[in-house]
DNA sequence: GATGAAAGGACTAAACC
DNA sequence: GGTTTAGTCCTTTCATC
């Protein structure tokens, strides 16, 4: 997943299972939940979802646990995505760490080098925060209007779980 | 924030105080600090801290609680920003909360409708995804190199701290 | 991995300033 | 708004099965 996030795997190499997964899937949803509590959800005593968490933070799996704001309720009345050209790479990211509107910043191919999400407090706020990009390379800002989904949990991966489109494409 | 985020405001109607804004950054780095050890960070008994938490939570300004997972761990090989068309409002909501390989979808202003940050297996996988959207619209995908900022925790908006450009721009 | 015990810490509610 | 106290619950560690 790049740079920013290290390669993990479970220490010994073992594979997650079905108690993982659960425990995975409880702990996107509710990061506060007691060890007790988590116990009783996925039918494993206490001591040992504790072992089995302090394994996956241990193993990378579990990166951390954050509160999630509102930042609407914070005063930022608006957010956006900007998408921004070829730039110098290191110029880049200093200006993407000096830069507290920041939410998200990824560095993707194509077009665009960068993707960022910001939250600004009003469309002035906005202007200032879009012309410190601008003045590096072009620059394309959309204002978020909705939000359908976002931090969807996710699973662990497993292939038989691909759909296939809705209409189905003949191989070549 | 759009209608997927409510408006929240203090239920008392008070504004944030320094001591809101110190639990808030807080729990936004570490969701599973205990209410006794964040008493402690920020110099509050906890009761009066667990209080504060539990009407930041009541007020909307926090929404929740999550555990951050390495996806790269779960088996995702590939993340990637999707931006889509424009199409048929209530389809492209649908599409998105059939397929869990999203992790964000937002609905932003101008040409792309949609903004979408997907997690799959490898190219094939990201086939299959992106083709589900591309059979409703144009469709435009980045594959996610690197991260340079991810869920930055955000503190109350304050105006005197916004940054003007590093070049300054004369006024009309 | 489950169970049980013991020690230390955390949470809630109440009384109070 | 804040603190302190008291009772209950949670967590960690250990041992045993």
């Amino acid at each position: 997943m790049g740079i920013a996030t290290p390669p993990a795997t479970l220490s010994a190499g073992s594979a997650l299972d079905g108690y993982d997964t659960r425990i995975l899937a409880e702990l996107q949803a509710d990061a506060r939940l007691t060890m007790a509590e988590l116990g009783r959800r996925v039918h494993l005593s206490q001591p040992a979802v504790s072992e089995r968490v302090r394994k996956l933070e241990a193993a990378g799996v579990i990166t951390g646990y954050r509160a999630s704001v509102n930042v609407g309720a914070l005063g930022y009345g608006i957010r956006a995505i900007i998408r921004v050209g070829r730039a110098e790479y290191a110029r880049v990211v200093r200006l993407i760490q000096e830069t507290p509107e920041v939410i998200d910043a990824y560095n993707v191919t194509g077009e665009d080098s960068w993707i960022l999400q910001i939250a600004v407090i009003d469309v002035a706020h906005l202007d200032a925060v879009v012309t410190r990009f601008c003045l590096m390379t072009e620059t394309s800002t959309s204002i978020i209007l909705n939000v359908a989904r976002e931090h969807h949990p996710m699973l662990p991966a497993r292939r038989e779980n691909i759909r296939p489109p809705l209409v189905k494409v003949e191989n070549a």
